[in-house]
RNA sequence: GUGCCUGUAGCUCAGCGGUAGAGCCCUCGGUUGUGAUCCGAGUGGUCGUGGGUUCAAAUCCCAUCAGGCACCCCA
């Protein structure tokens, strides 16, 4: 066997795919309680769709898209997050007639061309949420705490969430003049990869991780002093309404986001279980997407959170997970076996998840594999039983056994 | 795309010039039909791949692929 998984891929099997699933549903319960409803849209789309929206001068629209011509000429990609998608199918199908506002989650594979490294992926998973027609504060409060929310429900307490605003883009642009005049005359002091940013998108030297560079930055001014009247207040509100509400929460001026839709209120999670990639999700206000992308004025915010750093971030903090059977029938002897299909039968209609040895294995065998499958009980079928019209059930926790009539269980 | 580290049984790893080992897992036993514990036995690897050096290579060298970590970027 020499065909291995492409590089940055990976096989979800066994206990961990019911460790998925078990995640999958708290995000799906979670997001209804919040009446958020499931979209599903395309693995690829138009290549446009994601230039026009994530902005050309990005990482990830620069050299990390899976871009492939179809057959009939057009330019695909796969896509590398899922906003630009929701907010296509949303103007596609005019979703502003059928209600002034939108909340839908989505949940699926992502893919991004990059070096795999812990907690990243070429192919990985999202789950995602968008508000779409709402500029108001509370929507983004709702939005913040429904992301608390998801991680609380799946066990994951231990996290940081970090707010930021990066105002209007009136207000940023202010702010980026002022950023330059203040970097400028230092800039052989800063790194490399700082001197190369500062032309693609300053806001990304703010939280550069080499110390010299996030040393003089202290003294560069936070774009507090730079919002404008309605993004101040509007942050306010954001700020006091998660304080009434509970929702813990720090100030972090260094959160500036990749993607060029963002702005006001932007946020991440953090977890510390992570490494280097400590961001478990992440997401924000995107006012002007919505236009951008041919519809109206429309407000909108959202997150998306990255399942399988929630994964690593779940082994760190949780107990190794078992396997779980609710019932094994073991079976001896030829005339017990016709009966002991039908006792399985039974206990499947019955809801239970049953399994059963198929290779005519010894009772040890059985019993083994029983246990190794954890099945709750076990159901002893053999010829003896049959002639008494009965049935053994044992627990396997505490060994327990008892006689059930096979009579029971034909109801 | 850059740097550092690592590739030996399903898993975790030892061996580091003389043609392969441990533990776990798995399978089967430990007298008629009872698991997880205990005891015993067994299956399983062209030592990532391709070249080279050598009488001899898992072991040294080169290349390549894959993985890990970090940078970059992001979920």
């Amino acid at each position: 066997m020499n065909i291995t998984a492409p590089k940055g891929t990976k096989d979800i099997t066994g206990i961990d795919a019911k460790l998925w699933q078990n995640m999958e549903n708290i995000l799906r319960t979670v997001s209804n309680s919040y009446n958020f409803s499931e979209i599903r849209t395309p693995i690829f789309e138009d290549t446009s769709l994601f230039v026009r929206s994530i902005g050309e001068v990005t990482d990830i629209v620069e050299k990390e898209m899976y871009t492939f011509e179809s057959k009939g000429g057009e330019s695909l990609t796969l896509r590398p997050e899922g906003t630009a998608s929701i907010v296509r199918s949303y103007l596609q199908h005019n979703m502003l007639r059928q209600s002034p506002i939108n909340k839908l989650y989505y949940l699926g594979p992502m893919f991004r061309y990059e070096r795999p490294q812990a907690g990243r992926q070429r192919q990985f998973h999202q789950f995602g949420v968008e508000a779409i027609g709402s500029t108001s504060p509370i929507m983004d409060v709702e939005v913040i705490t429904l992301a608390r929310d998801i991680f609380f429900a799946l066990g994951l307490t231990d996290i940081d969430i970090r707010i930021n605003s990066i105002g209007s883009v009136a207000c940023r642009d202010k702010y980026r003049k002022a950023l330059l005049d203040k970097i400028r005359p230092n800039l052989n002091k800063y790194c490399k990869s700082c001197n190369d940013r500062i032309n693609r998108n300053v806001f990304r030297v703010l939280d550069c991780k080499n110390p010299e560079c996030s040393q003089m930055n202290k003294d560069l001014p936070t774009i507090e002093a730079y919002l404008g009247e309605e993004p101040s207040k509007h942050f306010a509100t954001v700020q006091n309404l998660l304080n009434a509400r509970g929702v813990k929460f720090t100030m972090d001026p260094t959160i500036v986001r990749g993607f060029d839709y963002y702005s006001n209120t932007v946020f991440e999670v953090k977890h510390h279980a992570l490494g280097a990639q400590d961001a478990i999700g992440g997401g924000g206000r995107y006012d002007k997407l919505i236009s951008d992308l041919g519809g109206s004025q429309t407000g909108a915010v959202g997150f998306a959170i990255g399942l399988e750093r929630c994964i690593i971030a779940l082994k760190a903090s949780q107990k190794e997970m078992s396997a779980q059977l609710d019932a094994f029938v073991v079976t001896l002897g030829e005339t017990a076996r016709a009966e002991s299909l039908q006792l399985v039968d039974r206990l499947r209609k019955q809801n239970k998840d049953v399994d059963f040895d198929t290779e005519g294995k010894s009772m040890k065998a059985q019993m083994r594999m029983a246990n190794r499958l954890g099945a709750q009980k076990v159901y002893i079928l053999g010829d003896d039983e049959i002639a008494k019209g009965i049935v053994i059930e044992k627990n396997m926790q505490t060994s327990e056994q008892l006689e059930l009539k096979l009579a029971d269980f034909a109801k």
